[in-house]
DNA sequence: TATCTTAATATGTCTGCACAAATCGAGGAT
DNA sequence: ATCCTCGATTTGTGCAGACATATTAAGATA
């Protein structure tokens, strides 16, 4: 029993140390809010938010009426930054750089129109870019754009702005699916991405919605040794 | 002007929705707390609530005097679940099975020694294992244990028990590094993911640390095809 | 002019209280 | 024995007020 911890980070750090010291260990149940906080000399709203903090961040679970208690398969997630390309590559002290490689009208493929919920017959914007880190090959932007869910899209200029930051600055925000995998590097990819064919290959896949409605469908394909990182 | 927003969710939704018509844009300055709960007739604690909710989601910037202002880069992070293998699988409605490949103390690798901060010479525990889903490979541990952080190795079973499992009931909570990368299979890893060699695979590497005390350093190499999800 | 000090302001958080919602278990009805 | 209802328990959340802290802008000083 020692000074009063007064802050929701103090109590934060002393249950996070208890589940640490495995004083208490994964599957107990930890004494309930009201108890923890004449414990601490701290008001319940304190040990709450400290509680709940540490629950969004899988380390407790919590249920009405049945308790707290300590996780049983602690790690459970941690955070991504999605790179933005721009600043992936300035954050790394380079310089960035921008390429569009095509842009067309067309109809996407089976797995592109399923995947965003196309009406069978209906027509996307498909633009191809490249983006570059001191000049050389970053990431192959590889874009199906939904034009009628975006009225704007006849003014975008992708030659001079990625749609990428195009759309960050022009379209709702949403929600999305994300994919990450691995890839062999086809011929094609390979050449735009100046790599050996059949390099293997970081690829994230991304689909945006508006509501119910799908805004464009993406894949990153990285250049070889690429990393993306985070910590728990 | 409507009903009042009586719970922080509501606050939530209602913010969003002004975010995503763009009656607020990227950049834009809102209204402060205090306005907000006169406006939506609810205490500023529950605009507050709200507003950090949505500050944490990456969509607002908020700074002290400064006030709150929508993200410029609204989708900044998704948290992926850091796969546990056995529950992946069986979560897939596919038997999950393990098998122990080696297992020995030696001294580790330049990359990895320096990775865990292990002081020259220092031995560790290297255990190799599969995973299988309905017997098939599915991903590819191998893994380096600092035994002086964890007296209780010895007692270790990795026949039985995978050292992922293991770990989770026995090592102290823990934060560590984790990057995603692309690799291609070497014919040992091919032959032992039963993949050609060259195959493009998914990897993952963690490092976990005990307060400065590196625990464990592993990579998980999966079969070809495998992808990791998320949403945001 | 340049720099330092001070006040104003917006968010951050604590407190104490109240009630809401979920859930479990006991006890009663069938 | 089985099902249902109801109360108790625990977390979830709202509210009003106060103070803390960071940050900016204006004013004072050199």
């Amino acid at each position: 029993m020692g000074t009063p911890l007064r802050t929701w980070r103090d109590v934060r750090a002393e249950v996070l140390a208890r589940i640490r010291s495995r004083h208490w260990k994964p599957g107990d149940l930890i004494p309930g809010e009201a108890d923890l906080a004449v414990e601490f000399g701290c008001a319940r709203a304190t040990v709450n938010r400290a509680l709940r903090d540490l629950a969004d961040a899988g380390l407790l679970d919590r249920k009405r009426r049945a308790g707290t208690r300590v996780a049983t398969h602690p790690v459970g997630k941690a955070t991504v930054a999605i790179p933005i390309l721009r600043q992936e590559v300035e954050a790394r002290g380079q310089s960035y750089g921008y390429g569009l490689i095509a842009q067309s009208v067309a109809r996407p493929p089976a797995d592109v129109a399923a995947r965003m919920r196309l009406t069978a017959g209906t027509d996307a914007m498909r633009v191809t870019a490249l983006h570059l880190a001191d000049g050389h090959p970053y990431a192959l932007e590889d874009r199906w754009i939904n034009a009628a869910a975006l009225p704007q899209l006849a003014e975008a200029d992708f030659a001079t702005i990625s749609p990428n930051e195009w759309l960050v600055a022009n379209a709702p925000l949403s929600h999305g699916d994300i994919a990450f995998s691995a890839m062999a590097a086809s011929s094609e990819i390979a050449e735009l991405l100046g790599c050996d064919p059949y390099a293997a290959l970081f690829v994230i896949d991304r689909d945006t919605w508006d509501a119910d409605r799908s805004v464009t469908s993406v894949r990153l394909t990285f250049a070889p040794g690429y990393r993306m990182r985070t910590s728990i």
